[in-house]
RNA sequence: GGGGUUGUAGGGUAGCCUGGUCCAUCCUACAGCGUUCGGGACGCUGUGACCUGAGUUCGAAUCUCAGCAACCCCA
């Protein structure tokens, strides 16, 4: 059953590969058709970071960005069962106390409408659906770019009294936004197509603030399990959710030292509950108005997880959400039956432990084999050959470059304690980068010199006009204020006023 | 929001400036057969493309305009 499977991964990868081919390689390529392994696919540079990742996406078949639609793209099968199980990993976090919902993709424009702060936000990028057939719509309806408009109503209906609360709901959806700006594959995009979104419903607004910190922690508990470090911050006023009371963020830094946002949380105090007439009956027979949050992650996180741990030769997948976590590559020498055999019963051996593995017995040679893996970032590679076979051991390769051999006997335990080390090391690499990419600085200059690189701490009283200026001056955009840190006071790096807080600057994606 | 570059087989390219030599070059990929297989194999035989639309012209991959799409830089 591993075999018709593994052979249609091979011929789309050989496919993919050659889709990918590159600037320096071609002209490699012209050079002589006897030439050999110089001239077959390879990826550009991670220093490149930009050309980088779009060749992995395509290389690794992760999304195909050639759909003929502006900012939508296409999931590989591969990259869907990525996907998949990193979303497994959110459904794990949330399902203790979330409930799993769906609702509709459209919005009718009345109540799309109704609460304006939220409007304003997000009028210039809503798709708009006029028609039904020929006839013109009575109601012009929205496709959601987000669903609180098309949540709240329904929450109105569902809440009458304090024994309803707190209501915690989630979706995982596609939305879609009128980017004007450059699209990116999975970064920017028209159509997100794997929002999870959650929208809580409390009785009080200390309850909601609570909730936000809540999210906050499963959403770090998400991105430590997919070995990615990350910075949290409170937005400044200006840059926090349409409607929100406060916005807290969590940024990832890409390997060109700009951000990414991968997650944020919003206490949307009572506004919308204003807007849309939420309230209870409290213990006491009074009407009150309930208080909300809501928060989202997108493929945004597969962005990151692509970018902080892969190299030049392709993806590196952390164990939980490889498609493939064991590959095994036989080396068909001398009595290839034998080979074949002792790799098949390895293969039911890791199987049987609910390890997710594939025996490779396609037509290409060990080499290439290797590469193809390597590109899909295949955590733990086991070569089977007569030379093991002789001496009761596999030849374990992990994705991060450690060789050794490991005795037949005890096998399962070697690679999931392998594993194991393989995440650690993974996050140590990831950490390090990312604490290099952060410097405190003191003034504006060292703070537009370190945005250039990476992420610049910078002093800053909290005033929003010294923020503008910060901006501005800086040409880089505020995250703000770290959050579950505290500092020494230092002059605000604008107005020069003595402070104990800090915020992050960035370029952002 | 502003600017720039680009669009030729599944992918990458040559040809475009100076229209005809192009039923379009080369590499890769894909299919079949054979020999191979401890880090990207080789031979033979095949398959496959001028983004869309309008215009100029005797004639357009090539020139003009528009659309769609992609990438890069700046705000």
């Amino acid at each position: 059953m591993t075999d018709s499977k593994t052979e249609y991964k091979a011929k789309k990868t050989a496919d993919s590969k050659a889709a990918c081919e590159t600037e320096p390689k071609k002209s490699a390529s012209k050079s002589d058709s006897r030439a050999t392994s110089s001239k077959t696919a390879k990826l550009p540079s991670k220093e490149n970071f930009s050309e980088w990742y779009h060749e992995l996406l395509m290389m690794a078949e992760i999304v195909d960005n050639r759909y003929p639609v502006k900012g939508m793209c296409v999931w590989f099968p591969f990259g869907f069962a990525i996907k998949k199980n990193v979303y497994g990993i959110i459904r794990e976090l949330l399902d203790p106390d979330h409930q799993e919902t769906q609702f509709p993709l459209m919005i009718p424009e009345n109540e799309f409408m109704k609460e304006a702060q939220h409007i304003k936000g997000f009028e210039d990028e809503v798709y708009w659906v006029t028609h039904g057939g020929q006839s013109p719509l009575e109601v012009k309806l929205a496709l959601r770019p987000t669903s609180e408009t098309a949540i709240y109503p329904m929450f109105k209906l569902w809440i009458r009294s304090h024994a309803d609360l707190p209501l915690r709901i989630y979706q995982i959806v596609n939305t879609f936004r009128y980017e004007t700006k450059h699209t990116r594959p999975l970064i920017r995009l028209r159509e997100i197509t794997s929002f999870k979104e959650a929208h809580t419903v409390h009785a009080t607004w200390e309850e909601a603030a609570e909730q936000v910190e809540v999210a906050i922690q499963r959403y770090s508990e998400f991105y430590r399990r997919l070995a990615i470090p990350f910075l949290v911050s409170r937005r400044p006023s200006w840059d926090k959710f349409p409607g929100a009371d406060y916005t807290i963020a969590i940024d990832v830094i890409m390997p060109d030292g700009k951000t990414l946002q991968v997650g944020t949380a919003h206490h949307l105090g009572s506004t919308f509950a204003k807007t849309y007439e939420i309230t209870y009956e409290a213990e006491d027979g009074e009407q009150k108005l309930v208080s909300q949050t809501c928060y989202g992650i997108s493929e945004r996180c597969i962005a990151a997880l692509i970018s902080v741990h892969g190299d030049d030769k392709g993806l590196k997948l952390p164990w939980c959400v490889a498609p493939t976590q064991v590959v095994i590559v036989p080396i068909l020498l001398g009595d290839k039956e034998k080979v074949l055999e002792v790799s098949r019963n390895i293969e039911s051996l890791l199987a049987a432990a609910h390890i997710r593995v594939k025996l490779d017995t396609s037509d290409e040679r060990p080499g290439a084999k290797f590469y193809k893996w390597e590109m899909l970032g295949v955590p733990i590679r086991l070569e089977v050959g007569p030379r093991d076979i002789e001496k009761g051991v596999v030849t374990l390769v992990r994705r991060d470059g450690v060789k050794k051999a490991v005795p037949m006997e005890g096998l399962k335990d070697a690679i999931l304690k392998e594993a194991d080390e393989l995440q650690t090391a993974l996050y140590a690499r990831a950490s390090q980068f990312s604490e290099e990419k952060v410097k405190g600085v003191v003034s504006i200059e060292e703070a537009r010199a370190q945005t250039e690189v990476g992420v610049a701490l910078v002093p800053w009283c909290g005033e929003v006009d010294c923020g503008h200026q910060l901006e501005t001056q800086v040409e880089a955009n505020m995250l703000g204020e770290p959050q579950y840190q505290s500092f020494t006071d230092a002059a605000c790096a604008v107005c020069g006023k003595l402070t104990g807080k800090r915020t992050y600057m960035a370029r952002q994606y």
